[in-house]
RNA sequence: GGCGACGUGGCCGAGUGGUUAGGCAGAGGUCUGCAAAACCUCGUACCCCGGUUCAAUUCCGGGCGUCGCCUCCA
């Protein structure tokens, strides 16, 4: 398995600091409003590389942060006039929603900045012991210049940053490109203790200081938006290698960004869709299938048009599913399974995996529709998109009930306790109108269930339903 | 200005020194009461200019253009 690694820009084998065990850090969110598309991508690109290496039988153990303290949090505190608590848990909330929805699977650890205090102020009593790290007026500061490969990572020149000018030139720090590790608290501002006064911790130190806690010194996977890799994830490395002495993280991995009309979205600019209402609008998981039809590294574009085609796409996987739901268990074509895994050893290339998934989808309903056996190529498909999250959990009538009874009682039927039941019951009379070649009731009763969500094919073998 | 990514058929999006990516859309056909689903057939695309090569969309150089980061950001 070869993936592609941001530092160096080398592609490079997997090889884990254990064998057989790998522990990733993801940038999770700033838990400030709700999350957009973008938020969505990274979310379910480390997903998918967190599913695989599982898949291929590593030990993950994954790691996502929720920032749940910042200057943004803060803000739209005051301007809500709600506490930074009930700000953070909102958003987070909201997040976690989206997360289920799009499939993603929680991280084995999710650890908050505020509940990592103490570890915060203990690795910055260390910077500071150790001549990384500066006080001033209740701040504290990193020094750049004391860790000479600062910006290995975006490969920058500091110097030449310096003439960049859009550096403002603090007045307390010793040099501009020195970056808070700890802020002193102004009045009315939450606040913990420290060393240094009250004050809370700048933006970077809380993922060096939760990655080491729970990954220990050096990860061997680091992901987040490449929008991250300056300067957070370089900020991110300075602090730890500077207490470690230790390589932070073996492997980093950075997703690209989503483009609305050719520029990327952005909370900040107010140029972003908001991914709760997308999800609400359409197949959550055809939202996932979007994400996943571009390499993770790449910028995509996001469009109505882009999503509708997804979800074109994704009713092709369910179609195909539930044509071959009742074949016996067999062992997954050998040939597909292959492609796949060639394709996902490849820097987890998803584009080509699916290519690979829709081939097997193709070839599958082909030998049926001539009347073969198409269990293996079914069971790579049911393999296929278990791996990559895209299959849907089974989901019941009972929030269609109410609408199912009422559809009976208006075709002159009883309606039964189970609504599954009384589905099949309206099915049957649909059947028996179609039997006397009574289009227009038939044509009716199909009608009211689409309206009602659920779609109605009649095939060779009888008539099959499903939701939309 | 610095660092980085990229320019592929109607749209999206992989990939390769000479052999079909895939999805969506479109055209025709099979099936069907209609619809849906499904299958078959159909598109010789690779920003421009040089160079290397028997052969370049793929390698090298130059140009043009787009995007990201350099400030909070997935």
């Amino acid at each position: 398995m070869e993936i592609v690694n941001t530092l160096g820009r080398t592609r490079a084998p997997l090889v884990p600091l254990v064998e057989g065990e790998i522990g990733i850090y993801v940038c999770g969110p700033t838990v400030q409003a709700n999350p957009h598309v973008g938020h969505g991508r990274s979310a379910v690109a480390f997903d998918v590389i967190r599913r695989y290496l599982v898949y291929r039988g590593f030990n993950v153990t994954y790691v996502r942060n929720i920032t749940d303290i910042d200057d943004k949090i803060i803000a739209a505190a005051s301007e809500q006039g709600l506490t930074i608590d009930t700000v953070a848990e909102r958003a987070a909330e909201r997040f976690e929603v989206t997360q289920d929805a799009l499939g993603v699977l929680r991280p084995d650890v999710e650890p908050k900045a505020t509940d990592h205090i103490g570890e915060i102020v203990e690795m910055i009593s260390d910077l500071i012991g150790k001549d990384h790290a500066y006080e001033a007026s209740g701040d504290v500061y990193f020094s750049v210049r004391s860790f000479p490969s600062y910006a290995k990572l975006s490969n920058r020149n500091i110097d030449e940053m310096l003439s960049g000018a859009r550096i403002a030139t603090g007045d307390i720090k010793r040099d501009p490109l020195d970056f808070a590790l700890w802020k002193g608290a102004k009045p009315g501002e939450p606040a913990w203790p420290s060393p240094w006064g009250e004050g809370r911790p700048g933006w970077h130190i809380e993922c060096s200081a939760m990655a080491r806690k729970y990954l220990g010194d050096t990860l061997d996977i680091h992901g987040g938006g490449s929008d991250l890799i300056f300067p957070h994830h370089e900020n991110e490395i300075a602090q730890s290698e500077a207490v470690t002495g230790q390589a932070f993280a073996r492997y980093w991995l950075h997703n690209g960004m989503v483009n609305l009309s050719g520029e990327k979205m952005s909370k900040s600019t107010g140029h972003f869709v908001d991914l709760v209402g997308l999800l609400s609008d359409n197949p959550p998981l055809a939202i996932r299938l979007f994400y996943l039809r571009a390499h993770y590294r790449s910028n995509v574009e996001f469009s109505a048009d882009l999503i509708a085609d997804s979800v074109t796409a994704f009713e092709r996987l369910m179609a195909f599913r539930r044509r071959h739901e009742g074949l016996e268990d067999t062992a997954a074509d050998p040939g597909v399974v292959d492609a796949f895994e060639a394709a996902m050893d490849d820097d987890f290339n998803t584009p080509v995996a699916l290519g690979v998934l829709f081939d097997a989808v193709r070839d599958g309903n082909r030998v049926a529709d001539e009347g073969g056996d198409a269990a293996a190529l079914a069971a790579a498909v049911e393999l296929i998109m278990g791996v990559l999250g895209l299959i849907p959990d089974a989901d019941g009538l009972t929030d269609l009930a109410t609408r199912i009874d009422e559809l009976a009682v208006k075709l002159g039927l009883e309606p039964d306790g189970d609504a599954e039941a009384t589905l099949l019951a309206v099915i049957e009379r649909r059947t028996k109108a179609r039997i006397e070649r009574d289009w227009p009731t038939s044509d009716t009763i199909r009608d009211g269930l689409s309206e009602i969500g659920i779609v109605i094919e009649d095939g060779a073998d009888g008539v099959a339903w499903h939701r939309k």
